[in-house]
DNA sequence: GTCTATAAGTTGATAGAC
DNA sequence: GTCTATCAACTTATAGAC
């Protein structure tokens, strides 16, 4: 988060973890101004209303989910595929497991965006779009180097986008799932029948 | 919901639609209230507060979740295994398509489960872990009949609740994928190499 | 059981001084 | 840019009549 402006970064990021914590609901303009160190109508001059400020907060988090920081297809190779996919997921898990305000922050546009409210709506349908197509872009890349059945990739790359959206869901409520073992399972559900070959020619 | 009271039920009833209208936070007694047709002090009446008319709804609707009525173990037969469990699927979704205000509730207990609110985390546990130990005794079951490898089976079950249940969160904010076919990749999974058997020696 | 009236507090937002 | 003072509108909740 670049922004020219001290005051107007603070409350951004005051805001960012207030919403995490109570929801955006119950975070009031108040409680932001408190935490930052201001009054409340200082507020209202970087940011025209509540709604405002809730949607610029939307937009700095939008960039930071970004399917290529997590899978970086152009390193996956014949030979380490399998291994990478796994240990992609495994990092993914493990970003999650220490960083829960940014998924619970997410969670708040997402039930913002399940009601009648549209801007969330389609921004929402970007952000998991954009890792259903990259899966889909990954297998695609993994059919042609040959470790992965060419049919039903689009199924696949979906299946795996709920899998691995569903696990930081699951780990923010609290529940003891083995995530790492849930992953290799979807994982391994790509690779078909022919998915055993060789698995260490490597070096 | 058989409940004695006739009001007590119908405040119960349009809290549950408001609910899944506008969220809890910005749903009030007096929006409950006005729709049933009575004034807000009558709310008080039948609930203690607010906080206690959002518990008893959780009580109400957590009987409405229940995995034997989804999928019912002992209708699964070693010729039927694999065609029971994608319909079974196919119908939950169907389901969730048609009332989406089930989930919609739901979401807004998840979603204040997944703050510090204790009560709710543990009773969400129990939601999620239904549906986890459910899957995880149909595919024990299947290991049984022999149409399951019974390896990992923990990691399987686990893996469909993942998918079924992010299943209706994005029917909820209203993405377009083929929820039929992400299941089916789901559930072939579980079958493992194995899978490809006999597929049609039934009568 | 349901009402009117009201308390006590919070909210998002604005006016206007400095 | 930030403040104090203030607004109208709402909230949950209670007192007490019928």
């Amino acid at each position: 988060m670049i922004v020219i402006n001290e005051t107007y970064a603070k409350i951004l990021e005051t805001a960012y973890r207030l919403f995490a914590e109570h929801g955006i609901d119950k975070t009031s303009l108040s409680m932001i101004a408190k935490e930052v160190g201001i009054s409340k109508p200082a507020i209202y001059y970087h940011f025209l209303s509540k709604d405002m400020l809730i949607d610029v907060l939307f937009e700095e988090i939008k960039k930071e989910i970004d399917f290529p920081k997590s899978f970086s297809i152009q390193d996956y190779t014949k030979d380490n595929f399998e291994a990478k996919l796994l240990a992609d997921g495994y990092r993914m898990i493990e970003e999650q497991r220490q960083d829960d305000y940014f998924p619970r922050v997410l969670n708040e546009y997402m039930i913002r965006g399940s009601r009648n409210e549209l801007k969330y709506e389609q921004r929402l349908h970007v952000v998991i779009e954009g890792f259903a197509n990259g899966f889909e872009e990954l297998l695609t890349h993994g059919a042609k180097l040959g470790v992965i059945p060419g049919e039903r990739i689009t199924a696949k790359a979906h299946m795996l986008t709920m899998v691995i959206d569903n696990i930081g869901n699951c780990m923010l409520i609290g529940l003891k799932f083995n995530y790492k073992e849930i992953w290799e399972e979807a994982a391994k559900a790509c690779f078909g029948a022919k998915g055993k070959q060789v698995k260490k020619p490597l070096s």
